[in-house]
Parts: structure tokens; C-alpha cells; sequence
RNA sequence: GGGCGGUUAGCUCAGUUGGUUAGAGUAUCUCGUUUACACCGAGAGGGUCAGAGGUUCGAAUCCUCUACCGCCCACCA
């Protein structure tokens, strides 16, 4: 039998098991009608940059795919990589700025292509980390989003959303974010509070003496102002509607219009509406048939029609408007005041409300069906709390846009006929003439939010509908991700996926806890506390780092890298390491044949093989809940205080060194099989958690009748 | 404004449906190096389970309130 070193040595193993593994070909599930699938996608990780360390809870996915593996299931765990559209042209346009170019040095074809090499270097890197974390994906079947097969099914859906009445294009304002150039989702955009000013602004009705004082937070939106609104219940500006008053900064004559939206307890009880740049003020000018007048650019700038204010940023045209009213005695007062207001979530840039012709879905009928699968239990959530937080989103959903001014993406397979204004929509094939005959066809400019792509992930990787794979593998079985992207995410996969299959896309949804730094602060690039997994990995061992996560993971709370229990796993792997070369001394040069079996001769005996049999049906209760640091701990506990510090001491005296003259030859060998047993055994439970160590014992263990990899061997029952 | 968590040993956290002296890792102290491992073994100390009230034969666990942390959602100027 191999000598083993001392110290367990990771770095002794890791890399050459993981090559056998992956040659082996058991990572590639066979369909195979004898056997139940069991399908985990993974949640492709943004092919921009590294793994970080919240990466590192695929680790579940592992456990739970190796588990089903040895359980006899046909598990498929599904790699892939998300090209991760704004976020990624985000870090190229960094990279480039830090070239000093831009983006606007480049065609749209240049651009594309500069980011598609950009991103496969980093698509390579990033699955050779997942490698070395011990992950059995099965690479025969990793996909991209942007691989051919699944953009075409993305469009098709696109098509067909659009072909059920469930898209429209729609122009109204977008929370855009001036600095990246781009609009978002309502699910993107960062709330936050600040403190502002609240300015009281009098407003001259025209042919009178009368002033109306108007209160608002954005005195640099005054020149797009179209109207003033009091509630027709407010007894104090009855006789006001209806006249007209005069634009504080322009003069331009707008109506005083009564409107059931105002709140007659805020300020003065009337507000002043821009249309062109407040959602409620949108929605009211409507109502009164009043123009959009935008005075803030996509730029970030004042425009023309701000008059003197133009190219101002909407910072300076505040204070030199303010300065302007100032001066004509327009300004009543001013308040402090506390409001919300959106900011980007990648740079911190005042999200504008801004008029922009867009791409939406009608959500609530997508909504309800997701609802509906998860309270009728064909969806399982857990932990279950988070349903409620489902169910509070969907409820509340609106429609979804999903047109970005990026290139980085797919781009929307939308034609607009300059003839005639129509929209046409294909599977992507660019049409030849419009309805009206005209061959002059622009393709929009945008791209598909990447969440509209990633929210089919389930079904197109699998190649729905046609690919066998589709047929055997789907619906998945879990989805094990963060609580962080339930809404971004998961939910949009519920809705898409019962869509166009008619089916969930997974059973049960697994939400985990975020990884966070040793203080337990959230992780970022600008605090500098981000911690690399490759150098957990490259200091402790996959292993030792595996462990720790997995020991960590209790219902939905979040976890953190502590060297402290790095350092307990690691020690344990050490600790399984020796009692390993323990029972190899005990062994000599013994080789057990035939079936192993455990021998109850002893006291020490009954007492290790009553508490196997008991943690064995405990391990596997806990596995079948998720309780996977409950799991981790009870093997732990059991292979370190109840095998090696109680039955390993005990067998140093039915196995004595050095062996008698005339030793009772069964007893010694049953002995040997016993510790080969509680080992083997353990092995198994460990394997899902800590797969190298385990596998390279298991490798040198004298038993007859082994498996090609203890990866393929039968669980425990 | 709405919703969800957390508060248990010096530190980091478990504690499944309420059930005997509340657990683990780590840290601290004492003792121990004969045939794995000092990344070891044996043992010890350490908690009014945030606070108050209630339900119960019995509460860390269920209910109500309070305090302090944290997170998510949200188109009132």
C-alpha cells in the first residue's frame, strides 16, 4: 500500500484527481431510462472577472450532485457563463478608459467583438477556477448566453411574447443613468435617502395680482414645467382652476389643472408638473393633454429648452435657477427636507427619470402564473420565509423593460420601417420589406437586458424543445442560488419558463446566505476586504475551504470567511489524513478480500457501529431538509470523537503492536476489515463535501471490491 | 410607508415539530508526549438564551410589547 505523507498536502492531489475525475466522464450523466435524472443548472457566473468568494457556495450544488450521483440518480449539473451585458461593458469601458479610449472610438461591430475576446480570456480563466474548487460540472454541455443556439431560442421567445400580446413599445420616462448612458429596470435602480432642499416657488397667475406657491425638490426642472396641479377638493385654490399662471423662469402660460393625485397636506397643497421628468407628473400631464418638455439631455445636461440654463449640469442649473427667482423675488422659502431618490447601483449617479421609446412585458399575467406555482407547492422555496418576499414582488410587479443602450448584449430583433413608422419583429432574421411595401428597415439600436436571456437559462441550455436532454432533464430539480437575485433572477425564470414550456423549470429553489468578509461586512472592490477564493483555496486546500462553507450554511444566514474556521477544517483534513495512515499501519500489508463486512466483537464494536448506523439515518434526514451545516457537523463529530478519539484508541489493543507469536488470526482480521468499514463508510458521507482527500484515500485502501472512484460509489443506506 | 431577519459562552455561530444538567468551533486554565495526528489526547472554567409580560405541567423555542442592530421592497412633489 502507498505510504502516505505525514501532513495531508493538498496540493499533492487536488490537481491530478480532479483530471482523472473529468476524463473519467462521470461528470457527463447518460440519459438513461433506468435511472432518475437529477438536474442542477448552474447559476452562470459573469464572465467579466474572477470567481469571488460567493462563488464558492456552488459548493452546495456540488454536495447536493455528488450526493444524488452515489444515490444511483442520473445527476447532470449544467456549467455556463453569463455574458452579463451592462455589467460587463461596464468593466471593458474601464478598462479602456484606463487605455485612454472610449467607447465612441469604436464601431458597434468592433466594440462586440473587442468584448467577446475580452470576456472568452476571462470565460477560460474563471472554469479553470471552478475546476480547482473540485466542482463535477459537466463540461461536455457548458453553455454561453451569447452561443448561437441559445440567442436564436432567446429571440424566439422574444417573438412569441410578442405574438401573445405580452410586449409592447412604449414611450415613457426610464430611470436612466446619465454617466453609463443607458436605462434600467425599476429592479436596478438604487434607492436611497438624502437630504435636500424643498423650495417654496411663487408662481404669477397671468392678468392678476395673485401669486400660487408651488413646493418642490427640483427647482432645475421649472423651465419643463407644463402645469400646476391643486386637488379639486382643496377649498383654498378653487377658484384657481382653470386660470393660467405664469412659468417662473420662462414665462411660458400653463394651466392650473385639478388633479386627485395631489396630496392637499404636503406643502402648499400644489405642485408643479413636469411631465418630462417625474413618473406622477408623466402620468398627470397625460391626463390634461400636456406636452413633454425635456430639459435634462441623456447627457446629464440642461438642453435647449432650458433656455439660459443649457449645458449646466443639473447640479449648477439648481443653484443658478435658484440664484435667477432669487433675484425676481419668486422664492417664498426654503425647507429642509429628507427624500428618496434613485441612484445607479454601479456608479452612483442620480438615476434620471427621463422620456425614451422602450421595449416592455406585460408582467402581471406571467406574475400570477408564478404565484400560483409556488403556493400550490409544485415550486418549493426554502428557506420558506422567502415566499412571502416572493409573493410581496410579484404582487406588486410591473411591467418589465428590457431594451438597454448597450452593445454588449443581444441585440433586439426589432426592425422599425422608416417609411411608415411600424415595428417589425422576426425570430432574427432581418425582414426584406415592411407591411407597407417600403425596404428602408432600422434595426433598434438596443440589447436585451441580460436578465431577459439569463430568465431562460433552465430551458435553453438544455435545448428546449427538441434536444433529449430537454426531455430528460427538465424540469430541473433545485436552484441554489443567493437571496440577493430572488426577484432579478429566480422569479423571472418561474415566469419565463412556465411561459414558453408550460412547466416549472425547477422543483425547489435553495436560497443561500452572503458570503461575507471576516468582520462579516458585505464584500467590495472599493472597502478593498474582497477576498479571492484561489488563495483560500492555494493556503487551505479545496477541501479544507469547502468545509468551512458548507459547516457555515444554516437556513439563510450569512457567512463568513473566518480564518478560524478555515483553520478547523483544515485541521480536520489533516485529522482524517492520519487516522487514515493510522489504519494503514494497523493494515501492514494486509488486503481484504471479497465483501467488507463489520464484526460486532467487542464493546468498542457495538458502541462505533450503533452511532454509524445513527449518524448514517440522521446524515441523510439532514440532507433531504438542506441542513447542510448540521450535516457537516454530525460527520465531523462523529469521524473525529467517536472513530478516532474512542474506537481508534481501542484498537490499538485488539490490533497490538507488535503482533503476539501466535495472534488469533480472525480476530485481528476482522478488526482490520472493522476500521476498513468505519472508514469506507465515512468516506462516502464525507465524499460530497470534501470530494479530493476522500477520493485519494479511498484510492489506496486495500478493499477488493471497489469502485473505479469513490464519486461513483453507492451512498450510504 | 410596507415587509423580512437578527440579539444564546470572551469571539464566531448551531439549537429541526416547546421536553431531562442549553451545544460546537475558537480562545483561556490544568494535566499528558508509550503504536496516526502538537494541525494531538484527557479534563476544567465560562451563558438570568437582549428586556418585560403572557400561554403551558414545562419556553432559547409559541404569543404580545419594548430596545438596539441589519437587510429588502416602495413613482408623493
Amino acid at each position: 500500500m502507498k505510504e502516505l505523507a505525514k501532513a495531508y498536502n493538498p496540493k499533492d492531489v487536488e490537481e491530478k484527481i480532479y483530471k482523472a475525475w473529468e476524463e473519467s466522464g462521470y461528470f457527463t450523466p447518460k440519459i438513461d431510462a433506468n435511472k432518475k435524472p437529477y438536474t442542477i443548472i448552474l447559476p452562470p457566473p459573469n464572465a467579466n472577472a474572477n470567481l469571488h468568494a460567493g462563488h464558492m457556495m456552488y459548493v452546495i450544488q456540488d454536495f447536493l450532485i455528488r450526493w444524488k450521483r452515489m444515490a444511483g440518480f442520473s445527476a447532470l449539473w449544467l456549467p455556463g457563463a453569463d455574458h452579463a451585458g451592462f455589467e460587463t461593458q461596464v468593466v471593458y469601458e474601464r478598462k479602456l478608459k484606463e487605455e485612454g479610449k472610449s467607447r465612441f472610438d469604436f464601431t458597434r461591430e468592433q466594440l462586440y467583438k473587442d468584448i467577446m475576446d475580452f470576456v472568452l480570456n476571462n470565460k477560460s480563466n474563471m472554469t479553470s477556477q471552478l475546476r480547482k474548487a473540485g466542482f463535477s460540472l459537466d463540461w461536455t454541455r457548458e453553455k454561453f448566453t451569447l452561443d448561437p443556439d441559445i440567442i436564436s431560442r432567446v429571440y424566439k421567445t422574444f417573438k412569441k411574447l410578442n405574438d401573445d400580446g405580452l410586449l409592447y413599445r412604449d414611450s415613457r420616462l426610464v430611470n436612466y443613468c446619465t454617466t453609463h448612458g443607458t436605462g434600467f429596470s425599476d429592479l436596478e435602480v438604487q434607492h436611497e435617502e438624502q437630504e435636500c432642499g424643498l423650495y417654496y416657488i411663487k408662481c404669477k397667475v397671468k392678468d392678476s395680482d395673485k401669486y400660487i406657491t408651488v413646493a418642490t425638490t427640483r427647482p432645475e426642472t421649472i423651465p419643463g414645467d407644463t402645469g400646476i396641479a391643486v386637488n379639486p377638493k382643496d377649498e383654498r385654490y378653487k377658484d384657481l382652476v382653470g386660470k393660467t399662471v405664469l412659468n417662473p423662469f420662462n414665462e411660458r402660460e400653463m394651466p392650473i389643472v385639478a388633479d386627485d393625485f395631489v396630496d392637499l397636506a404636503f406643502g402648499t397643497g400644489a405642485v408643479k408638473l413636469t411631465p418630462a421628468h417625474d413618473e406622477n407628473d408623466f402620468e398627470a400631464g397625460k391626463r390634461h393633454g400636456m406636452p413633454l418638455i425635456q430639459v435634462i439631455g441623456f447627457n446629464g445636461k440642461m438642453t435647449k429648452e432650458a433656455g439660459g440654463l443649457e449645458g449646466l449640469n443639473v447640479k449648477q442649473a439648481r443653484e443658478k435657477i435658484m440664484e435667477i427667482l432669487e433675484q425676481r423675488g419668486l422664492v417664498e422659502k426654503t425647507e429642509k427636507y429628507k427624500n428618496v431618490i434613485g441612484k445607479c447601483y454601479k456608479c452612483g449617479t442620480v438615476i434620471e427619470p427621463l422620456p425614451l421609446s422602450q421595449w416592455y412585458i406585460k408582467m402581471k399575467g406571467l406574475a400570477e402564473k408564478a404565484i400560483k406555482v409556488v403556493k400550490n407547492g409544485e415550486v418549493k422555496i426554502i428557506p420558506e420565509n422567502y415566499e412571502k418576499v416572493y409573493y410581496n414582488w410579484l404582487d406588486n410587479i410591473y411591467d418589465w423593460n428590457i431594451s438597454r443602450q448597450i452593445v454588449w448584449g443581444i441585440r433586439i430583433p426589432a426592425w422599425q420601417c422608416k417609411n411608415c413608422g411600424q415595428w417589425l419583429i422576426t425570430e432574427g432574421e432581418t425582414p426584406e420589406k415592411c407591411k407597407c411595401g417600403s425596404t428602408n428597415l432600422e434595426q433598434d439600436q438596443d440589447s436585451f437586458d441580460t436578465w431577459f436571456s439569463s430568465g431562460q437559462w433552465p430551458f435553453v441550455t438544455l435545448g428546449y424543445p427538441e434536444n433529449e436532454d430537454f426531455k430528460y432533464f427538465y424540469p430541473t430539480s433545485v436552484m441554489e442560488t443567493g437571496y440577493d437575485i430572488l426577484f432579478f433572477w429566480v422569479a423571472r425564470m418561474i415566469m419565463l419558463g412556465v411561459y414558453m414550456t408550460g412547466k416549472i423549470p425547477f422543483e425547489t429553489v435553495y436560497l443561500h446566505g452572503m458570503v461575507r468578509d471576516t468582520a462579516g461586512k458585505k464584500m467590495s472592490k472599493s472597502k478593498g476586504n474582497v477576498v479571492n477564493p484561489m488563495d483560500l483555496i492555494e493556503q487551505y486546500g479545496a477541501d479544507a475551504m469547502r468545509f468551512s462553507l458548507i459547516y457555515q450554511v444554516t437556513g439563510t444566514q450569512d457567512l463568513r470567511v473566518a480564518e478560524d474556521t478555515l483553520k478547523m477544517a483544515k485541521t480536520f483534513m489533516n485529522k482524517i489524513w492520519n487516522a487514515t495512515r493510522f489504519v494503514q499501519m494497523k493494515l501492514g500489508d494486509y488486503e481484504q478480500k471479497g465483501e467488507l463486512n463489520f464484526t460486532e466483537n467487542t464493546d468498542a464494536d457495538k458502541e462505533i457501529k450503533s452511532k454509524l448506523e445513527e449518524i448514517k439515518k440522521t446524515y441523510n434526514e439532514d440532507l433531504e431538509k438542506y441542513r447542510f451545516g448540521q450535516a457537516a457537523e454530525s460527520i465531523y463529530h462523529f469521524f473525529w470523537h467517536e472513530f478516532c478519539d474512542i474506537y481508534i484508541e481501542k484498537a490499538k489493543n485488539q490490533i497490538p503492536y507488535p503482533l503476539p507469536e501466535n495472534p488469533d488470526e480472525k480476530l485481528i482480521k476482522e478488526a482490520r476489515d472493522n476500521l476498513l468499514y468505519i472508514l469506507k463508510e465515512s468516506l462516502i458521507m464525507l465524499h460530497p463535501i470534501i470530494p479530493f482527500i476522500t477520493e485519494e484515500i479511498y484510492q489506496i485502501l486495500p478493499i477488493e471490491n471497489k469502485k473505479e472512484f469513490l464519486m461513483i460509489e453507492d451512498w450510504i443506506k
